[in-house]
DNA sequence: GACCGCATCAACCGATCGGCTGACATCCGG
DNA sequence: CCGGATGTCAGCCGATCGGTTGATGCGGTC
């Protein structure tokens, strides 16, 4: 090795609405050599607050949190701008398409499971502070399965007929609220029921929920 | 106080299905006094078997778990039978009503959420090994709006109904996966309509996930 | 300009749903 | 022993859904 001192440590920011798990990462992290736990949020508006003044390096950062701003708005305000921001470093339960997508589209720099190892956990912190990709294996499978079979997406159009069939509407009711037709909102149905293979709406509901296609 | 040596520790043992959470309140509770965990659990099963084996005070539980056994029905295998189990100690994400009802019918001690304050769950913890109750002030208003205006509550088969119309299925075949009429079903789903305060198949999927009153 | 995806609409038809009434059996607690 | 809750079933009917075919207009892209 060239280098005979250590390097400098990762400036850590927490961003996770349970005030437990927040607690639970800070001791645990603070066992992690070369890691700083420099102040925890548990909302994205802290976070946007406290990354402008604490300059991190890395946000470890849940997408599920109570409250105003999601998690991946949040990403999308930390890294969005010309500015070099902190890198950001995505720790949540879940690994559902959607969320991945979102969250990589969002700027997310990595995407780890709460289910991995904690020393994965410090490595993929020390890998986000250098500036490299951080994927928990099964994130990291979905992720090529989608390359390799592309899933068709949902027009904007056909989420909003999606949000009102989650309501319960029935087609004259969906229609009225949208301002269309009963036929077009018919023929919308079908081809969300094609692209989320389902043939009810009960059924196209329930995977709509599943993938949180849905608020 | 009478007593002049502090009292023996608590023995603990963690489940939580996410090892970096499992560490991280492990990491936590050490720091706490009085509190000694004794080992960790990542499945409903792993649970029993380390109960067993390790005789611990408290089982601090989450009620999520991936895989077989979920929490509710690892706290009803803790905590029923006739010799002293382990008390359970409810810690979770969600204060759903569904929730809280079943893990407390489980035989829990106590319902604590994650996002409580740290402090709030080492004294939860001590209060649990004391076989005092403790719950986290918005499950307790919870629990006490619920008996000011008593929910319908789904009997066993309308929620075997629910799960079914939740995968999509129609009429006939939900009749035909759970052996009954097609009558039948029509009856349980008027009778779920009613109870959810809906009138349509996709409003109940709807409500019901929201309720998270399917897994 | 031709092409394609998206959104819009119409009319039709069979299948299904939702609401209704009424019935019977079981189980449990007062 | 009787009422209440629950689960089971039947028949009826109007409303709704799901699928189909076919058509129009609009905005991009090659």
């Amino acid at each position: 090795m060239s280098e005979s001192v250590s390097p400098p440590p990762v400036r850590l920011l927490l961003c996770d609405d349970h005030a437990v798990v927040r607690a639970g990462l800070r001791a645990l992290l603070s066992s992690a050599d070369g890691i700083d736990v420099v102040g925890e949020a548990g909302t994205g508006e802290e976070a946007l607050a406290l990354a402008a003044r604490l300059c991190p390096d890395v946000v470890l950062m849940d997408l599920q949190l109570e409250g105003g701003m999601d998690g991946v708005t949040a990403t999308r305000r930390l890294t969005e701008g010309p500015e070099a921001g902190p890198r950001v470093l995505v720790l949540t339960m879940f690994d559902t398409d959607a969320d991945i997508t979102r969250a990589i589209e969002a700027g997310a720099t990595g995407y780890l499971l709460k289910a991995e190892r904690p020393d994965e956990l410090f490595a993929a912190i020390r890998a986000a502070a250098a500036g490299r990709t951080a994927l928990s294996a099964p994130v990291a499978d979905r992720l090529l399965t989608r390359l390799r079979s592309p899933r068709p997406t949902l027009s904007a159009r056909e989420h909003e007929i999606l949000a009102q069939l989650a309501r319960g509407l029935g087609n004259r009711e969906i229609a009225r609220a949208l301002f269309i037709s009963e036929a077009t909102v018919k023929t919308h149905l079908g081809r969300i029921y094609g692209k989320l293979g389902v043939e009810t709406r009960s059924g196209a509901v329930a995977v709509a929920k599943e993938r949180r296609l849905l608020p």
